[in-house]
DNA sequence: TGTAAACCCTACTAAACCGATAGGATATAT
DNA sequence: ATATATCCTATCGGTTTAGTAGGGTTTACA
C-alpha cells in the first residue's frame, strides 16, 4: 500500500502542475488546498527538492515550482522518491538492488522470477505516465 | 516489498509442492529446510490453513499438506493471503476495496486511475502464475 | 534596515506493524 | 500412557509512519 508521504506528494505535485504558471506556490497554500499537514507536506517538498523534482525560493513571495517540466516526469521516478523500491524483493530491483540474505541462487529461485516479471509490468505502466498526463486524464 | 511473512510462506509452500506425494510434513521439517524460524513458520501455515490452501494432521506423522491442487492455486491468492492487498491504493482493491478518506472522487481521481492500471498489469502476472508453475520454472 | 514571510533542519512522540519468542492446550499414532 | 505435532494466546524489542514542535536561515519589500 502507498504510505500516505507518497500519495500526499503526488496530490502536491498534480496541484503545483494544474497552477504551473502562477510562479512559487508556498506550502501553505498546497497544504491548505489538498488537506494536508503543513510540517508533514514540508518535509515531503523537501524531498521532492532533493530529488531534483522541485526547486523553491525562499522569502516573501516564494515557494515551490517545477525544475523539470511535468510532461518529463515519469511517475516511476516520483514514487521511487518518496517511497523507495517499486519491486517486492530486493533481488529483483533496479535501483536499489540487494542480494536476499536467505537465498542462496537467484538463478534457481522462484520468486526471484516470477517478482521480475511483476516488476517489469508494473514499471512498464508507471514509466510510460508522466505526472502532467495524470493531471489530464481527469477530464475524459 | 514483501514482508518476510509472505516470502516464508511461499517458500515453504514450494517445498511442500515439491514433496506433495510424501504425506503431512512437520512443520520443523520445513523450517529446517527453508531457514524459517520454527515459531513464525507455525503463524503462517496457520494462515494459509485458514485461507483454505493447506490442511493439517495433528499428532505423530502429522504435519502439513495441500487442500488444494498447486496446480490450482494462483500466486495472486496465495500473496493476498499474506499480505493482504495487492493494489497500492484501498480503493482499487478488488478484495479488500476501502473508500480513500481523503479523496472527495474517485471517478476524477488521477492516482485512482493510474493505480488501477497498476493492479491490473500486477494482477495479470499474479492470476495466470501457479504455485506448481513456480517451483517448475527452476531448470530452464 | 527592519521585519514578516517562507524555506530549511533537527528532534521528538504516539501509534502501528514486524519478526520473533514463550508457554501451554489440544489432538493423535503407536 | 506417552511422545509428537498442531493450535492458540500473549508478549516483546525494533522499526516505520504520521504528525508535532521549535527554532534557524534566507529573502522581498516597505
Amino acid at each position: 500500500m502507498l504510505a500516505k508521504k507518497t500519495k500526499y506528494g503526488i496530490k502536491a505535485l498534480t496541484y503545483l502542475c494544474r497552477r504551473s504558471n502562477d510562479g512559487p506556490i508556498p506550502i501553505s497554500v498546497i497544504a491548505e488546498a489538498e488537506n494536508i499537514s503543513h510540517k508533514f507536506l514540508e518535509s515531503i517538498l523537501l524531498t521532492l527538492k532533493k530529488g531534483g523534482i522541485l526547486t523553491s525560493k525562499k522569502g516573501k513571495n516564494g515557494g515551490y515550482y517545477f525544475l523539470k517540466n511535468p510532461k518529463d516526469i515519469p511517475m516511476a521516478e516520483i514514487i521511487r522518491l518518496l517511497s523507495g523500491p517499486i519491486a517486492m524483493v530486493p533481488c529483483v530491483s533496479l535501483n536499489f538492488y540487494e542480494k536476499c540474505d536467505d537465498c542462496p541462487d537467484e538463478a534457481t529461485c522462484g520468486i526471484n522470477r516470477l517478482m521480475l516479471e511483476v516488476r517489469d509490468s508494473t514499471l512498464k505502466v508507471l514509466k510510460q505516465k508522466s505526472l502532467y498526463q495524470l493531471t489530464q486524464e481527469l477530464n475524459k
